[in-house]
DNA sequence: CATTCACAGTACCGTACGGTACGGTTCGCC
DNA sequence: GGCGAACCGTACCGTACGGTACTGTGAATG
């Protein structure tokens, strides 16, 4: 979600993005299965020459793609103004959203397929990628939100990162499993809404400070 | 865990066991890459001619492993006696553990990963294989338990899937997405007990009538 | 002993993939 | 015009895998 316009380009001529593009395609409606380098070139309309000279092996494409991907969906950073009880609801609840929006993209469930596939080949810093540019990231946004949460009275607790994994928690549950494991996923997505509701007020339930509304 | 003695043979002779199990070991210590059909046959000193007599194809082979092991970890229903406050807790603490156990379990992270990098296949029955005699079969373990404990008084539910899915996500939160992904996931198993009590504690104040314990 | 069955071991086939090499084409630059 | 860099398209190579066929062998059965 929220694709900046021009996200501070990573490392790769626009003419590589096209490519990676092409390949993020290709792997979402094909799987691993059908990211061959020959496709690949087929489908960005260049030469498998090319993709060795600029990705150096099949590897090193596929961590640029996860690169690529993660510049595309850098969250941004929601502003917290003097908060309210309503508003820290509000604002969590859009997380809680957004998050769910972020998990059951195409994209995001082919590459997190991808790196959990190659989790078991020894070196395979895909895993370690997608943790540290995809969750780690989002994980900050609301970790601000909590702090926030906390100088303005309205949250209660002791380590942030307890806090932060319990709201995940209640937020997720199984379902990014579930969806990666092939549920249709599609009939789902109307319920984001009642599930950012409910894990919300769990969580304020848990962690507010009073004033909280079931 | 809980690995029953003669758990209701599936389908298989005692010597197609052994095979699914050097299979199993296989897949568990080389990933995917490493469960060649010759590969299977050469650990199990068998022909690769009787691999195909007996399970058909690849696919087949992958299926019947994944049916073995889920024979191999049927969860026992521990008996709910009359429960009180302090039992239920301790039940659910139990419950907990096992789960995090059987999910942090090496052959259950490596059929988790073989299904999620099959699930981009169209058929692939795999993925819900694996719900249906993973997951929901210990979430049968779960369900019983909170009735039980709503039977007893002790818990207000409405809803007993948004109940257990609401445990559920507090006690695994992304914990099994990070193993699946990699994460070293050697030193973390400390901290069970720890993760266990956390997400009782805090089921047990979202969803206890009245007696809970911080 | 002859037959049959189940199986191991191995050779084999077709295919597909990762990676490389090479000819041809465009484009910018002197 | 000459030249080199970048690059496409494609042919090519080595290898590895899924799946099949064939041979040998040991144990059961009559």
């Amino acid at each position: 979600m929220q694709l900046a316009a021009h996200p501070h380009q990573p490392d790769y001529s626009p003419r590589q993005n096209d490519v990676l593009d092409s390949a993020l395609r290709l792997l979402v409606d094909g799987g691993e299965k059908a990211l061959t380098t020959a496709s690949v070139a087929r489908a960005a309309n260049c030469s498998k020459e090319s993709l060795y000279k600029w990705f150096g092996d099949r590897d090193g494409l596929l961590s640029a793609m996860i690169g690529f991907q993660a510049s595309k969906v850098r969250t941004f950073e929601d502003d917290a103004e003097t908060l309210t009880a309503a508003t820290l609801r509000e604002h969590l609840v859009l997380f809680a959203r957004d998050l769910l929006e972020v998990l059951s993209g195409d994209v995001s469930l082919a590459l997190n397929r991808l790196a959990i596939g190659q989790a078991s080949r020894d070196g395979s810093k895909l895993g370690s990628m997608l943790q540290e540019r995809g969750r780690r990231q989002i994980g900050k946004r609301a970790g601000v939100l909590l702090e926030a949460g906390r100088d303005a009275g309205l949250l209660a607790f002791e380590d942030r990162d307890d806090a932060y994994d319990t709201l995940y928690g209640l937020i997720v549950s199984d379902l990014h499993l579930r969806m990666l494991l092939g549920e249709d996923s599609g009939r789902m997505v109307k319920d984001f809404g009642r599930r950012a509701e409910r894990a919300v007020s769990a969580f304020l339930r848990l962690y507010g400070s009073g004033k909280s509304s079931a």
